[in-house]
DNA sequence: TCAAAAGTGTTCGCACTACACCCATGG
DNA sequence: CCATGGGTGTAGTGCGAACACTTTTGA
């Protein structure tokens, strides 16, 4: 009886010191999906790997988590290493862990996605020359998952922008109804009404509609507006209010 | 020229062999979220830990993900472990990184939930007996971060009940109108109309009415109703039918 | 006969849809 | 003066919300 508590005391021990210690521990990969807007169509941002494995192929871009940080930091950070870009939206999307997702080795994947404007983000990264924008239809085919991750990607781009004023990120701070109006046909691909759309826009009464016009496009000029954030946040903290397209 | 020609390629070359090597390794862990539901509240299962750390604290069920598996499969296997349950709905959550969120030893978590008719499944489970339902609102404090996991769980229930008809997962195959409702209610948290909801499921047109009646809760009565999952697939495949609740 | 839950329809208002013409301007 | 894209309003319809009484039957 003694023996057996003995041993069970020495068994607990083990357990607690070497918890840890006999389970598996594996390799955890950041991989970014980075959506752009150039005032016409949604687009995404991929590289020419120029180091192995599956050097020469097209992929996200991609890194490993370190120790000392968390996923979003090392997604912030693997963005921000390839590209110069900071103080972009991410959000986390779905982690991978199929066995042979990448044949070097056992690697876990979590996918991060990023959206920014194009044109107000002239890249300085490293990278560059490798780096390519393109239409989500054009995408070559990629290593790994790669493919699956924008899937879903897309398909989360989709319901979040649906519910969430995070469109708003994928464009530059004026912008016309009408670039508006291609960024929502783009992301739900398909084409709306335009009255329509006005209309839903202004009910929502969280634009600002500037005094300037943007005269590149057409002759008669279209006005800018500004998402009015202060204005959505006070919406949503007062009344509940849900953004709703 | 050669000599650096050569020593990029031994460079490449040995970017290739070690190119996974110096990155850093981690445990990766699976915690599941299990609801359930008792034709009246919607519960959450947990276990009172018997090993350390945290030894005596309630958690979430988890554990550790394997070489030979993906976290699919590990989600199931810990499910099975602690609770003998084969056959559950079961989707991944998200993916937890705090740097000290396991004080033991860098963890990164991939939560899980499942989805349960409590009455259907008794345990034959280990660890029984160190399990135990929680309403939602009465649920302890847990270990670690999986009060926030928690959190996130009942918030992507509630956004998924109201358009995937995954509350079915949560009641036993045969169910009464109130039953659903009670379910509904419960998931969503507010009362709902009884003769609107039965409309509205009614105009759904994926119930099958039965003629067997549950005579355990009224005198009269109340019809039995089973969800027809092939009716919904054809529906989803023929005209792109959305279930929305 | 009464208590307790089941079952059943209608009205109203709002939000979504469809739809076409004039405006302003630069070339 | 004309070509180009910008801007505007309304009528009809369908859906969700509110709402109360009758039925059944076991105790």
């Amino acid at each position: 009886m003694k023996v057996i508590n003995d041993l069970e005391k020495a068994e607990d021990l083990n357990m607690q010191l070497n918890y840890y210690d006999k389970e598996d521990q594996v390799l955890l990969a950041v991989d970014c999906i980075i959506f752009g807007f150039d005032k016409e169509n949604l687009k995404i941002l991929l590289i020419k790997r120029n180091f192995e494995p599956e050097k020469g192929r097209w992929s996200l871009i991609g890194g490993f988590l370190k120790k000392n940080e968390n996923l979003d930091q090392a997604a912030v950070r693997v963005l921000n290493a390839l590209t110069g870009l900071t103080d972009i939206y991410m959000e986390q999307l779905y982690t991978h862990s199929k066995i042979d997702r990448d044949p070097g080795q056992r690697t876990i994947s979590v996918s991060y996605y990023a959206l920014i404007d194009v044109e107000s983000h002239k890249f300085d990264g490293i990278q560059i020359d490798s780096a390519r924008w393109f239409e989500l239809n054009e995408a070559p085919n990629l290593i790994f998952d790669h493919n699956e991750m924008i899937q879903r990607a897309i398909a989360r781009l989709r319901r979040r922008a649906l519910t969430n004023p995070i469109g708003f990120e994928l464009l530059p701070e004026k912008f016309t109804m009408r670039q508006l109006q291609n960024l929502y046909e783009s992301i739900l691909d398909k084409k709306l009404d335009k009255r329509n759309f006005i209309n839903k826009i202004n009910s929502l009464d969280v634009l600002i509609k500037l005094d300037e016009k943007d005269m590149t496009v057409s002759r008669k000029g279209a006005y800018l507006y500004v998402f009015d954030k202060d204005k959505y946040q006070k919406k949503v903290e007062e009344d509940g209010f849900i953004f709703k397209i």
